[in-house]
DNA sequence: TTATTTTTTGAACCTATGTTTAAAATTCGT
DNA sequence: ACGAATTTTAAACATAGGTTCAAAAAATAA
């Protein structure tokens, strides 16, 4: 049976993927290099070509993985029956704890790369959109519940997600605060922004 | 007299320097060729090399020109004599005004490069601090004079400049809202974080 | 205008890195 | 253990882009 085989090039695809991720982090699209994502696996670059088509290919497919983990948190928040208020909590400290310790997989999220095809642009674009329509809703209800005030949905979700988003520029998993701390406090602060 | 000349020399590094931040915004400082600073100013790769020494130069350069008007920018507002609420109000609106008018120059904020020298890492580090520590001022004055709640000041600023940073990455010249609307609906949110 | 200095050019050079490929190594079913 | 399929390798190749440089062009001074 092929499934054990296909497994195992699938969990590969992963290995590589975060490893294409944590390069990103730090070197930006440009600056990530086959070379450095092979070498953090002990490969050499050229077997990279044996799971993805190019270099395109497999930063493109980092992209989905990370949204694809992002669209689960959010969604289960979503699903659960709390309040506004918890689960506007919930999904900030959901959203910064992958932030910060699946890191390196966030950096990737800022500027969706020129060298994506149309086809993939469209495709990372439209997992971003359904991931802030989540923030929105969880937005709206609150309004409509009259637990928050008559906030301006799309720019108090701008602000929310540029906050949270940000902390991949300064976090550091040896730094002082831990990503617990870190989320209570800022759910604690921004929900000021909008909680009546 | 030579300071003609030299006045020459400076406009046209500025120039450069212009240049050189609006291919960074889309590109990403790997992505940044020498080649496409040059070709928006109709020039050749070549020549950049009679003002600057190198790529990383220039960059760097780029750099401490867009710390040098951010800092001019907060200093006038800590300087004049408004209130704490006013002056936080005016700090995040001069952000985001220079954001989105210079929004060029922007983006080559974030993730100050590897390529840097020990050197120029440490003085861009430090020209940001002192940027922090000005809203930090702000915020702290704000705590003293009773009119802002006790909130922990370096997360407050953190979100702050987080929600601030993040506007390049969404605005849009040519966007439904002016950079006007903006800074004025940031400001107001924003501020509710801390206000009594 | 002529000579000198400044500025720009465009080709040449070099390195880094994405990509290909044939051969070697490994894995796996029988 | 043997042979076939899968995976990895290392070297070769191609190209993009940073850098240099000598010559040309332009600006300035005399």
């Amino acid at each position: 049976m092929s499934s054990f085989r296909a497994q195992k090039m699938a969990k590969k695809k992963q290995e590589i993927l975060r490893s294409a991720a944590a390069v990103l982090v730090d070197k930006g699209y440009q600056g990530t290099t086959m070379e450095e994502i092979a070498a953090k696996l002990l490969m050499t670059k050229g077997s990279m070509y044996y799971y993805f088509k190019n270099k395109d290919d497999l930063l493109y497919q980092c992209h989905l993985m990370i949204m694809e983990i992002c669209l689960d948190g959010i969604e289960s928040v979503i699903d659960s029956n709390r309040n506004p208020i918890e689960k506007l909590r919930c999904a900030i400290k959901e959203h910064i704890l992958l932030a910060t310790s699946e890191k390196s997989m966030f950096m990737a999220l800022s500027k969706p790369n020129h060298n994506f095809s149309e086809e993939q642009l469209q495709e990372v674009l439209e997992l971003r959109k359904s991931y802030s329509h989540y923030f929105d809703r969880i937005i709206h209800e609150g309004i409509d519940k009259q637990v928050f005030g008559p906030v301006d949905v799309k720019m108090v979700r701008l602000i929310i997600l540029g906050a949270l988003n940000w902390i991949q520029e300064w976090y550091d998993q040896n730094g002082p605060q831990s990503a617990e701390e870190i989320s209570d406090a800022y759910a604690d602060y921004l929900l000021k922004m909008v909680v009546k």
